[in-house]
RNA sequence: GGGCCUGUAGCUCAGCUCGGUUAGAGCGCUUCCCUGAUAAGGAAGAGGCCGAUGGUUCAAGUCCAUCCAGGCCCA
């Protein structure tokens, strides 16, 4: 492999017509490390204003997917942009290593199951253990980090168990604590009987949290006792109905609610005794025909009524009302809702207005007490079917069925949730809402919508963030209480020592050896001992922006002028994680949230559309991806292809096309660059390109592509600007196919004949400066395949590596939009012509007379654009189809809509039509000459500008003709003899240089040339156009008859190597042979 | 039930901010053409009720409303 053209000077290395960009890749990676490059591009900045980025921490007791990748590529992108534009941006790793993923993870190693067979274990060994399983796979993700060019600082990662870290994380509870918004509650918390927690919200919105289960829901009847003064007397010995999904409640019943406003009716079938209650709305589908309704009421009537409970199985003391709640629905159900507030929200706080007691008769392993009758020792969900039956038994069961919804379950364990009343540590986000709703106004998110969309909303929504864990492997809750009730939060290892007493400097800040830490309360000197809760860890990675400097305990400095960060990005399942816990910290503590911009991505999914789970089977390991098609194709298409926070879909297929559309499509135009600058050196030019006339005194077509070249310049860097990758990469793939297939296409004449021109050294100049400053624009992307090119194109004093190197600025004197503009009308009428052609079957190399040309714009095109066309169609003269004649020529008209819609509004239609109806050559005529013309509407004369009308002329007979757009091509088919014989000519010169491919001779290489044919046109056009014919394929011989073996031996130093073509469809014959 | 995203050719996606009467590209298919860097490039053909309905407008893929389907997040 080359290793970069440090001088400059001729020749480049030579590079390969197919490129393994895998080898490549690893190439430059241990260029990269040798080199120390990211060091240096850190070095090189370190004066540079900074631009901060936050790592969100992963977990490393799993492998590393294809998502990591992608989120991993934005990550990289922006801040190597930033980084060439000057900006000093650390990129620090980090781990995160406590939570109850890790714990799950290692009970299933140690065949533990639950919390007590922990205990009995020793959570000192069994932290050990987790302590050891969450940097495990931290080789996996290095590994895939580094190849997949992702440059961060893995050496001095944070890790959030390490003591300076848990330190950090306790000075900012501290500062919570010390605002009066970290409290203990009791509250109803989605808690795991499995496990023996609570799961925090974040938790229940872990994936497949919601299944679907078919639970039975039963409708009973509640028989009224007693009814609220001046109650209907309809009700007397009426039923209420109630219904639940959750029947092992029912044995902790304490109240009924309805809606106090809604319309509920007492019904009774005839012909039978009972009467039920319930909401009329809900009567026809719960009850069915055959019922009347006898009264009629609203809720708040029924207030106060008592009824008998529908289990006596727990002692339940001054309950079993009726009470009025606004949360009460006539959707489902039956409009009555039965209340027991130890196991849901709205039942706890109703209960709470009413003064309802909280029974809860369930033990927190998830077993009813063995004291309860009929179902102590049952698990709570087994319990259904028992009491159900009971209930029938009793005759008080309406109805039961099997209900099918959504119920949540542990992420880990897939333990069915219970919503339970738990003393719980929270902090009280509620109370900084606005604080937190205008922080995020300051925000920028990338996709906009997520703003106040699914991240707004969930503000908007916020609950108190319940903190507490009761686990083992976390951080500690700084927190110590003593008999009195007093509550210590401690902030660091300093003041517990002084509290304590004793050196404690040096403690690791984990259980237990924390918890047997006894401090001296602070309020009353009695003995404190630790809460033994853990936290949420998702505080602990919020808390990253000041605990991974240790701050503001240590390094202060580092952290302040790295706070707030300029920039996250995550994928969109963190919206209420990271997202969240970043931005409530950071509030909470500092008064502000810790990021100013943040790109949010989405989903990875297969080829079908499918996400991507082991359970599918269909999981794409990064590594193996990254090593068949190149990282670079996997980073171009995930910034690039549709848009990043849509779901997307991954498979080879997509990765081909990226390698072949836009990474080869750049490199063969590199590699055409360097085959011709090396050929210009071996055949004795210097590098006399580097003194090319500035690009205001080049061609057209060098002024062109340098025009469209700082136009993307300035897009690419809005684009990048405004966090959007996609933009930029359509930017960047349309450019290098305009530099590849029109720029270079058409300058590959100026090319061949070296620089020795001034038109020569321009082209050379011109092209060296686009792929420069396109390797510079693409570096971010694709920074494997750019540096390598880098390290073959860069120029003497120019930095070794493309990263090391400044993001090009864009000059705008170099941008001619009337110049895009003409050559955008010359590619169509290209196209025109080639249809042309096609469809009079007449092939390119065929030179024809004439072409006539009608297009506006067409008149003020320069010549050498002009010029252009008839090279690129292969025509001999263009004309003008109006210099005709009208009479050979023919006009269609029709309106421009768009110019006239906003002149003439309603009556735009009629104007079309009088348009239409006019005599289309008349019209061309007044538009030609007056420049206006005049047509009837509704009796009224309209004036036209020409910009009002398309016409489209189309010479009568004898041509071959494309139209599209008002744009008229035309091509003179005759063939005469002259331009057949340079036709056959032409085709001659193919066939020779395909036999020059095929002999493998090198692209300067000089050739001996014999030809013969029995054909006497084609004999008069090889030898007519013989000096053509040589000068294109580099012979330096011409002869025709056979060639002589003496002079086949002489040219080859003895070795017979004359090559013999035969053409059966010419009648030709040639021999060629390296001179 | 709520919030958000997506719906355009067989497939993958642009276009929608800022409405203009012939809706584009790539992949795949057929037939040609071009080729002195190219695994490329070009022309022609086949392939579209631009999810549906209604509205605004002279004019709707584009704006508005409602609905449908899929996805994500949450209840």
């Amino acid at each position: 492999m080359p290793a970069g053209n440090p001088g400059g000077r001729l020749p480049y290395p030579a590079l390969s017509g197919r490129p393994d960009l895998p080898a490549m890749e690893h190439e430059m990676l241990s260029r990269w490390r040798d080199g120390k490059v990211f060091e240096r591009s850190l070095e090189q900045t370190a004066d540079g204003p900074l631009w901060t980025f936050y790592e969100g921490p992963p977990t490393a007791n799993g492998i590393p997917g294809v998502h990591h990748v992608e989120a991993r590529v934005f990550k990289d992108v922006f801040p190597r942009f930033k980084t060439m534009q000057g900006f000093h941006v650390p990129r620090r790793a980090g781990w995160d290593c406590h939570g109850l993923p890790v714990e799950v993870a290692v009970e299933k190693e140690l065949g533990l199951s639950g919390k007590k067979d922990i205990e009995a274990y020793g959570i000192t060994e069994f932290n050990a253990r987790c302590r050891e399983s969450v940097l495990r796979n931290v080789d996996a993700f290095e590994e895939l980090t580094e190849r997949m060019g992702y440059w961060i600082d893995t050496s001095r990662a944070y890790r959030t168990m390490d003591a300076s870290y848990v330190e950090s994380v306790w000075w900012s509870l501290k500062s919570i604590f010390d605002k009066g918004l970290l409290m203990q509650d009791y509250r109803i918390s989605p808690y795991c009987p499995r496990c023996g927690t609570p799961l925090s919200d974040h938790e229940l919105g872990q994936p497949d949290v919601y299944q679907m289960v078919g639970d039975p829901s039963v409708t009973v009847r509640f028989p009224l006792r007693t009814l609220p003064p001046g109650a209907d007397p309809e009700l007397t010995a009426a039923d209420l109905l109630v219904w639940t999904t959750t029947p092992w409640t029912l044995v902790s019943n304490t109240a009924v609610a309805v809606h106090p406003d809604e319309t509920y009716v007492v019904a009774r079938k005839p012909g039978d005794g009972n009467r039920v209650v319930i909401a009329e709305q809900l009567m026809q589908r719960v009850l069915g025909d055959g019922w009347e309704v006898v009264a009629r009421m609203v809720g708040k009537d029924l207030a106060g009524a008592t009824y008998r409970q529908p289990f006596g199985l727990i002692d339940i003391p001054n309950a079993h009302i009726v009470v009025t709640a606004d949360f009460v629905t006539t959707e489902d159900g039956t409009g009555l809702v039965h209340m027991a507030p130890a196991f849901g929200a709205d039942d706890m706080e109703t209960g709470r207005a009413h003064g309802l007691p909280v029974v809860n008769p369930i033990r927190p392993d998830g077993r009813f007490d063995e004291s309860v009758p009929l179902v102590g020792g049952l698990f709570f969900k087994d319990a259904d079917g028992r009491l159900v039956n009971d209930l029938d038994e009793r005759g008080i069961l309406f109805r039961t069925e099997i209900y099918e919804h959504s119920y949540p379950h542990c992420w880990r364990c897939g333990t069915p949730l219970l919503y339970y009343a738990l003393p719980s540590w929270y902090i009280r986000t509620t109370q900084i809402k606005d604080a937190l709703l205008a922080e995020n106004e300051r925000t920028n998110w990338q996709p906009p919508t997520i703003k106040h969309g699914r991240y707004g909303e969930w503000l908007r929504n916020n609950v108190d963030w319940a903190l507490s864990r009761t686990r083992y492997w976390g951080t500690p809750l700084p927190l110590w209480t003593c008999q009195n009730d007093h509550v210590t939060c401690v902030g660091s290892l300093a003041e517990l020592s002084e509290l304590a007493g004793q050196d404690l400097s040096g403690l690791d800040p984990h259980r237990p050896q924390v918890d047997e830490v006894t401090i001296g309360c602070r309020q009353c000197g009695e003995a404190a001992h630790r809460v033994p809760d853990v936290i949420d860890a998702w505080y602990d990675s919020g808390s990253m922006p000041f605990a991974q400097h240790g701050a503001p305990l240590r390094n202060e400095a580092d952290f302040e002028k790295a706070y707030p960060a300029q920039f996250i990005c995550e994928a969109i399942d963190q919206t209420r994680g990271w997202f969240y816990s970043l931005m409530a910290i950071g509030t909470l503590v500092f008064g502000r949230s810790s990021y100013e911009n943040v790109v949010c991505l989405g989903l990875i999914m297969d080829e079908q559309g499918r996400k991507m789970s082991k359970h599918l089977g269909n999981v794409i390991e990064p590594i193996p991806l990254m090593d068949s098609h190149g990282a670079d194709a996997l980073r171009w298409f995930f910034t690039t292809a549709g848009s990043p926070w849509a779901a997307r879909r991954l498979g080879h297929g997509v990765l081909d096309e990226t390698v072949r559309k836009v990474l080869l499509t750049y490199w063969n135009t590199v590699s055409f660059f360097v085959l011709y600058a090396n050929a210009a050196a071996a055949g004795g030019s210097d590098a006399g390109w580097m003194t090319a006339a500035p690009p205001s005194a080049r061609p057209l077509l060098d002024r062109w592509i340098l025009s469209e070249l700082h136009a993307l310049v300035r897009d690419v860097t809005g684009a990048l600007e405004d966090f959007d990758t996609a933009g930029a990469g359509r930017r960047l793939a349309s450019f290098v196919d305009d530099l590849s297939n029109w720029y270079v296409r058409r300058s590959r004449r100026r090319f061949w004949e070296g620089p020795g021109t001034p038109e020569g050294a321009a082209a050379f100049a011109t092209l060296l400066e686009c792929l420069e400053t396109l390797t510079r624009l693409m570096a971010p992307f694709t920074p494997f395949l750019t540096d390598y090119v880098w390290g073959v194109l860069r120029r003497p004093g120019d930095p070794d590596s493309v990263h090391l190197a400044r993001w090009p600025a864009s000059d705008q004197t170099l941008v001619d939009r009337q110049l895009s503009a003409d050559m955008a009308l010359v590619r169509r009428l290209v196209e025109l012509g080639r249809s042309a052609r096609a469809g009079a079957s007449v092939r390119t190399r065929q030179p024809l007379a004439r072409s006539l040309v009608s297009a506006s714009g067409f008149a003020g095109l320069p010549a050498q654009l002009v010029a252009l066309v008839a090279e690129e169609l292969n025509v001999r003269v263009i004309d003008t189809l109006t210099g005709e004649g009208s009479d050979l020529v023919d006009y269609t008209v029709k309106a421009d809509f768009r110019a006239l819609g906003p002149r003439y509004g309603k009556s735009t239609p009629a104007v079309a039509a009088a348009i239409a109806g006019a005599d289309a050559a008349w019209l061309a005529g007044e538009m030609g000459s007056a420049g206006t013309a005049s047509v009837t509407v509704d009796g009224a004369p309209v004036s036209l500008r020409p910009e009002d009308v398309i016409i489209t002329q189309t010479p009568r007979s004898g041509w071959a003709v494309a139209t599209d757009g008002g744009e008229t091509v035309a091509l003179e088919v005759t063939i005469t003899p002259e331009l057949r014989r340079e036709g056959l000519a032409r085709e001659v010169v193919r066939l020779i240089q395909d036999e020059r491919k095929n002999a493998g001779l090198d692209v300067s290489d000089r050739i001996s040339l014999w030809w013969d044919t029995a054909d006497a046109e084609l004999g008069a056009a090889l030898t007519e156009h013989g000096q053509m014919i040589a000068g294109e394929v580099l012979a330096v011989n011409y002869a025709r008859g056979r060639p002589e073996p003496a002079a086949a031996l002489a040219a080859f130093g003895g070795q017979p190597a004359i090559r013999e073509h035969v053409d059966a469809e010419l009648g030709l014959t040639f021999w060629l042979s390296r001179a």
